[in-house]
RNA sequence: GGAAGCAUAGCUCAGUUGGGAGAGCAUCUGCCUUACAAGCAGAGGGUCAUAGGUUCGAGCCCUAUUGUUUCCACCA
């Protein structure tokens, strides 16, 4: 047993028991077959990233469920690791070469993928250790990278697997690419934002000279791309005008006018203008009619060398150029102020320019059936229900999904092309001859989306498609926590990944959960500049203040706010539970804790001992359902109210009394439930449990914490009847305080109590201590009638106690205040007569529920009584 | 355009099988009571957004409305 420091410092012990935990290989899972698994791989963070407030939630969830399910006796794996991120990182690292004048093409592809491995090795692992101060309990034996050999040999696999079945093919379509990082991003990476914009309203002239035609347009740039005009075929006004020609202005070109179901008749003039090359509607519609797609702007979003009069402009300046030229010109009738919503890049935040081009897709509606599926039968489930409506909207009007990337920093996309013959071969072998002309064949130079590879995390890591012993026994995972900003691009990736290749779920259960906001309720942002760091929390108030602070109220799938408030009350709460542990370790003088028999606990003893019963049970309750944040409230309320306001103090007399059997008696049960508190509290708040328990004498020998086994209900402690009889003399007590201090009589000023009961069980010598303890009383006298005169009355159900200090009573006021509760109780007793004889409630309402409402009135009637004999004795 | 969440004390939020509303912070009063002032003992403060409905009984279930946030789709 040691010496715990004064007041709860948790930066002297965090850092050392997450060593020790290490060092033990605690979190290193055997693999048993005759234990049960519990799998969670960790959201592999970004390795450009830092550890911000949404990981340090989303890992602290896990490593709740993860400590809950390993102090229960399961074989439990958490999976740590990092995604490569091909496109933050390979921005990240294109900027660092940007200020040291570098590009990429300077130093080619060999040299620019040495640079971001260095980058890796000096960076990847920065996270990892961050999260490792948060005490997340990770087999990092097992760490893994979405990069390393077996992933990559894992995408490999996939890629020749869908690619065989017909799933991957690659064509020429319209997708949205980033002008600024250069690449193709899916649809779920574009993010749509409002902007203010213009309606330019702009006419085209027939080239028969027969007038003009209007339309309106937020994109008049794009017009050097027009191929066509498009008018609704059963719109009445542009009847006659289907299949004539107009005339480019500026340019020259000539187009026709289409009909089109695309267009909406009420909308604008009802006459679209349409460039297949620019805009995905108009891809569609330029497929139907057959329209020639002309590509006018570089990858990088400038007019292209085809049109000398704006080449090399950037798309807003060719729109402003272009304006002007058409209002020069007669062509801009009016501008019309627009706000529309406009895609962005999700990594950069440029707006997408949809642009066609050769790219690879997978095939989507055959994968995302079981996928669907599994979903709806429940056989994955998510907590809460709701986000399944996200899932199943997402996965039911999903398209071909775009997982070609124009970049280095990724895994290469295994399939090879004969320059010379135009042949493809796709191999997972690092290099390919044709089989047609036997030549050397040239590699695709693009990579593969980033979240190809998330996709097949929870196998990927492992060992597939390897059969390791790993995989046989981990897989499928158990719970995957993760916010729902992911469900799209991750969470829906998985599953229909892990039903494909494994013909088997990747998980049972997604449990969901918020986002974390700032006080105001603003989103933490960097452009905002109010993000929270969560290490500089750590550092100021300890890693379990802030678990506690992330974990205490929050519900599943609840965004929440983090504030002083919250994390200082979090603080506070460790430091109450140390100067608990403090006071009880004070006390004791034993080496080994080994609880009495029922007959030798005290009254204070059982009662705790049953609500410490209740305690568990709803907190595996809370646990087992994934409602952290109410199992956490228990704990603390525990901790708070029972434990310390009220067992503490009322085992104080019998603390002090060293050498009696009641002492020792007390020693042990108290020992017993702070040891049983403390492994209940301990997934949530690991390192004041571990210290404190180390410090503390043991029921069970284990030399940590972190792998004793979870509370369970203890049925020889149910003293329910017990229980009754402590909370009546609790009542008691409280309602003396109160009334004390309403009459302003301090604590030192100590007074006789008379009581008057029938509860003989709960007023009694025993009982007594605790009143002269915590109600100021200097003697407690049961007795079954007060006869003495001018003294305070206290009625509570179960007694009157009688504070004889005539000077306090003003017989005038005390009448008054004594009538105010007889009304207060008679309303009371009204409304429960009122419900008792309503037979309807009688009958229909459960048995439980009306002894309750019996139980309360009786209680009534003789707080009633109570108040009426005093008012007689007035 | 489609869908979902939220609306409870001055503030931030709990309240899961429907049985007369809780916490933290703030406010007020009194306490250095030998673990803790990061504390202790009390007190005040709520038509549970609005209107209907179901039910013996609704903060909780249903419908509509208002406000608010988010997701999805994206009509030039």
């Amino acid at each position: 047993m040691k010496e715990l420091a004064k007041t709860y410092s948790p930066g002297e012990f965090e850092e050392r028991i997450y060593k020790n935990w290490c060092e033990k290989n605690y979190f290193t899972p055997t693999i048993d077959e005759s234990k049960p698994h519990y799998t969670i791989v960790i959201p592999p963070p970004n390795i450009t990233g830092q550890l911000h407030m949404g990981h340090a939630l989303d890992n602290t969830l896990q490593d709740i469920l993860i400590r809950y399910k390993r102090m229960s006796g399961y074989s439990t794996l958490w999976l740590p690791g990092t995604d490569h991120a091909s496109i933050a990182t390979e921005a990240k690292i294109v900027e660092a070469m940007r200020k040291e004048g570098v590009t990429k093409d300077d130093i080619g592809r060999d040299g620019f993928l040495e640079r971001a491995w260095a980058w890796k090795e000096q960076y990847g692992g920065r996270i990892i250790s961050q999260l490792k101060k948060l005490g997340s309990s990770c087999d990092w034996s097992r760490e893994r990278f979405t990069l390393d050999e077996g992933c990559s040999d894992a995408v490999k696999e996939v890629f020749v697997r869908l690619y065989n079945k017909g799933l991957i093919y690659r064509g020429e379509r319209i997708i949205n690419w980033c002008p600024h990082c250069l690449t193709s991003i899916s649809d779920a990476e574009v993010e749509y934002e409002d902007q203010a914009g213009h309606f330019w309203h702009i006419k085209y002239p027939f080239k028969d000279g027969s007038g003009y035609l209007e339309f309106a347009t937020t994109r008049p740039e794009t017009m050097l791309g027009d191929t066509a005009v498009a008018v609704n075929p059963n719109d009445e006004r542009y009847k006659n005008i289907i299949g004539k020609t107009l005339v480019i202005p500026l340019i020259g070109r000539e187009i026709p006018v289409v009909a089109d179901e695309y267009v909406e008749m009420d909308f604008g003039t009802g006459v679209v203008k349409i460039t297949p090359a620019h805009d995905p509607n108009d891809f569609e519609v330029g497929k139907r009619h057959n329209l020639p797609i002309i590509n006018v702007m570089t990858p990088d979003a400038k007019i292209t060398e085809d049109y000398p009069a704006y080449a090399g402009m950037d798309r807003y300046e060719a729109r402003r150029a272009i304006v002007a030229d058409l209002e020069k010109q007669g062509y801009l009738i009016k501008v019309e102020d627009y706000s529309h919503n406009v895609g962005t890049c999700y990594r950069c935040g440029t707006t997408v320019e949809p642009r066609v081009s050769l790219q690879w897709f997978v095939k989507m509606e055959e994968l995302a059936k079981p996928a669907i599926k599994a979903v709806r039968e429940k056989d994955i489930r998510f907590v809460p229900e709701r986000f399944e409506k996200n899932y199943f909207h997402w996965m039911e009007n999903i398209r071909d999904w775009c997982i070609s990337r124009q970049l280095w920093w990724g895994h290469r996309i295994p399939a090879f092309y004969c320059d010379d013959c135009g042949e493809l071969v796709v191999t997972k072998d690092a290099s390919a001859i044709c089989p047609k002309c036997g030549k050397e064949m040239r590699q695709d130079p693009d990579t593969l989306d980033t979240w190809f590879s998330s996709a097949l995390w929870p196998f990927s890591t492992l060992g597939w498609p390897n059969e390791t012993k790993d995989l046989k026994y981990f897989y499928p995972t158990s719970t995957l926590v993760t916010g729902y900003d992911i469900i799209t691009f991750w969470v829906s990736r998985m599953i229909f990944s892990g039903l494909e290749y494994m013909g088997e779920k990747p998980f049972d259960t997604v449990l969901i959960h918020g986002l974390v906001r700032d006080a105001q309720g603003r989103k933490m942002s960097k452009s905002l500049g109010n993000g929270i760091d969560p290490l500089l929390i750590i550092e100021k108030y300890g890693a379990d203040a802030l678990r506690f602070a992330l974990a205490s109220g929050n519900s599943p799938g609840n965004d929440m706010r983090f504030s002083d408030e919250k994390i200082e009350s979090a603080r506070n709460f460790a430091n109450k539970l140390w100067n608990a542990a403090r006071f009880v370790m004070m006390n004791l003088d034993i080496e080994k804790v080994e609880m009495p028999s029922a007959d030798k606990l005290g009254i204070q003893d059982k009662w705790v001992l049953s609500k410490l019963n209740a305690l568990i049970k709803r907190v595996r309750n809370g646990l087992d359902t994934y409602e952290l944040g109410i199992a956490l409230g228990e704990i603390y309320d525990f901790i708070w109210d029972i434990l310390c306001d009220w067992y503490i103090e009322l085992s104080k007399t019998t603390l002090s009394q060293k050498g009696t059997e009641q002492n020792k008696v007390s020693q042990n049960v108290i020992v017993y439930v702070l040891e049983n508190t403390l492994k209940l509290l301990h997934p949530f708040m690991p390192f004041i449990t571990e210290e404190i328990y180390l410090s503390l004498p043991h029921h069970e020998d284990s030399e940590s914490i972190m792998i004793s086994t979870y509370p369970q209900v203890n049925e020889e402690y149910e003293f329910s009847k017990d229980a009754e009889v402590m909370e009546r003399v609790i009542e008691a007590i409280r309602a003396i305080r109160a009334r004390r201090t309403e009459m302003n009589v301090p604590p030192s000023r100590k007074a006789k109590l008379f009581i008057t009961t029938k509860y003989k069980d709960s007023f009694n010598e025993e009982t007594a201590e605790f009143f002269k303890k915590l109600a100021s009383a200097s003697e407690v006298e049961v007795t079954e009638e007060f006869a003495g005169e001018n003294a305070v009355q206290i009625i509570t159900h179960a007694a009157t106690i009688y504070i004889p200090m005539a000077e306090m009573v003003d017989t005038e006021k005390e009448k008054a205040r004594l009538n105010g509760e007889l009304v207060k109780v008679q309303g009371e007793i009204d409304r429960l007569v009122k419900k008792l004889s309503n037979a309807e409630f009688v009958n229909k309402a459960p048995q439980k529920v009306v002894e309750g409402e019996k139980a309360k009135l009786e209680k009534y009637e003789n707080t009633k009584k109570g108040i009426l004999d005093a008012l007689n004795a007035l």
